[in-house]
DNA sequence: CTTGACATAGAACATTTGTTCCTTCTATAA
DNA sequence: TTATAGAAGGAACAAATGTTCTATGTCAAG
C-alpha cells in the first residue's frame, strides 16, 4: 500500500485550487486553469502532480475527460489540518500489467507511483492494506485462472505462500507468469499448481523453478 | 425572474439529465452526453435547447467552456431535484444467489432489500447506480463466463440488451440461467450468446426462448 | 395550400483541453 | 564527481467538446 506520503506545498496548493474553483463555478478547473491559479506554468507539471495525488487516493480523475476530476470527501478536510481521516475505502495503485510472457512488475521497482493509475475499493475487499497493489491483465493467457483481458488483479506482495493461496508466480524455465492455487504436499519434491478452473489439470513445479511474486487477494472486472 | 414559459418534455428531460449527471460525477455533462442521456441525437439540438433554457434563467452557461454549465438553485427544486451529498461509494444490495438451474432473484421481488447483505464499491465501478444489485454465484456452472463459485456479480436490471452486453438470462426450455455476451445479428432468427472464454463456442437461442434478466456490469472476487 | 416560427438532424469546423515527449534542474547517494 | 530519481518546464500533438451552417420536419395561422 502507499504510505500516504506527505504532500508538497505545491500539491496542497493544487488541492486548494480545485476545491475553491469547483465551489465558485460549479464545475472543476482545467489543467491549465489549475496551473494559472497555483502558479505553475506547465500543463505537464500539473498533470504530473495530479497523478501523484490520484495515486494517493486524494482525488479521482476520469481519463480523457475534460475537467474530469473531483476531490474525495475526506480530502477537503485533510487539506485544512493534519486530519488523517480514517477511511472505509482505500486506493490501490495499479503498478502495471500482467501478461503471459512478462515478469510481474514489482511494487518496489517503482518510479512508478507517479504514473500509476489507481483503483478504489472498500477496505473489506483487501483486509490489511499493507503491501497491496494491483495489476491489469493483458491477453487471455490467464483464462484457466478465470481471469480475462482487462481484469484488475489485486495482489499482496509476499514471497512465500500457504496451501490454498492463489499466487502469482514466475516459472523460470518456461519464462512464464502464471496465476494458480499453491499446494505443497509433504513428501513431494514438487509443488502442485492448481488452476481455478476445475476442468483443468494441475501442473507440478520444482520449488527452485518457481518465483512467488505475491498472493492474489482479489479480482475486479468491469464490463460497462 | 423571467417570463417562465412552459418547458417542453425534452427540456425538462435535459434539466434532469444535467442534475443527475452532475450529482453522479461531480461535474456537468458535455453537450453530447446530454444528448445521449436525453435521447437527442444532434448536438445542435441540445445546444439550441440549452440556449432556450438559459434565456429563461434556468441555467447558466459559460461560453466556450467545456462542461461550463450549471443549474440555478431554484431550478433544482422546480424539477424536483433530490440534492443529496454526492457519495464516492455506493452500497449495493446482494439480493440472492445465482446458480445453474435456478431463476434469478428479481430486484423488485423485494421484501428482500431489508435482509439483503450488501457490498460496497467505488462509484466508478457501476457508473449510474440506478437499478443496480448484486448476486452471489453458487456452483461452477458459470465457468465459461469466467465466473466461479463465490464470486459476486454486479447487475443492472434491464430487459433488453445491446450487442456486446454481458447479460444474465433465463433460457426457458432448458430451465437454465446463463451469463453470456449478447449478439443479435440482423437477418438471423436467433440471438447469439457468446461465452467470455474465447475457447468456447457460442450458443444460439430464439428470442422467445430467452428471458433477459439484466446486464452484468461487474464481477468481484475475493480470495483472502 | 402556403407561410413562417419553432424544433430537429447531421455534418463540418474551431476551440478547448488532456496527453506525451524531450529537456532541464536539483538533491541525494554511490 | 558521477549517477540516478524526482520534479519541473515547454512545445507539439491528439482527443474531447462547443459552435455554426444547412437542410428538413411540424404545426398552426393566414
Amino acid at each position: 500500500m502507499v504510505g500516504q506520503a506527505r504532500l508538497s506545498k505545491r500539491q496542497t496548493r493544487i488541492l486548494e485550487v480545485i476545491r475553491d474553483y469547483t465551489e465558485e463555478y460549479g464545475y472543476p478547473p482545467t489543467i491549465r486553469e489549475i496551473g494559472d491559479l497555483a502558479g505553475v506554468s506547465s500543463t505537464s507539471v500539473v498533470s504530473y502532480n495530479l497523478k501523484v495525488l490520484q495515486a494517493q487516493g486524494l482525488l479521482v480523475r476520469d481519463r480523457d475527460v475534460s475537467r474530469g476530476l473531483r476531490l474525495i470527501e475526506d480530502t477537503l478536510e485533510a487539506i485544512g489540518g493534519a486530519t488523517e481521516a480514517p477511511s472505509d475505502f482505500i486506493s490501490i495503485p495499479i503498478l502495471g500489467a500482467i501478461a503471459a510472457g512478462l515478469p510481474l512488475p514489482l511494487p518496489d521497482s517503482d518510479a512508478s507511483l507517479a504514473d500509476a493509475d489507481s483503483i478504489r475499493v472498500a477496505r473489506e475487499m483487501v483486509g490489511n492494506p499493507m503491501d497491496v497493489y494491483a495489476l491489469e491483465v493483458r491477453g487471455d493467457s490467464m483464462i484457466d485462472a478465470l481471469i480475462n483481458d482487462g481484469d484488475i488483479v489485486i495482489m499482496r506482495h509476499q514471497q512465500q505462500a500457504e496451501n490454498g493461496d492463489m499466487i502469482a508466480a514466475w516459472i523460470k524455465d518456461e519464462k512464464a507468469t502464471t496465476l494458480k492455487r499453491f499446494f505443497w504436499e509433504p513428501g513431494h519434491a514438487a509443488v502442485r499448481l492448481q488452476p481455478a478452473n476445475p476442468n483443468m489439470d494441475p501442473i507440478y513445479v520444482h520449488p527452485r523453478n518457481l518465483d512467488i511474486q505475491g498472493k492474489v487477494i482479489g479480482v475486479i472486472r468491469r464490463m460497462e
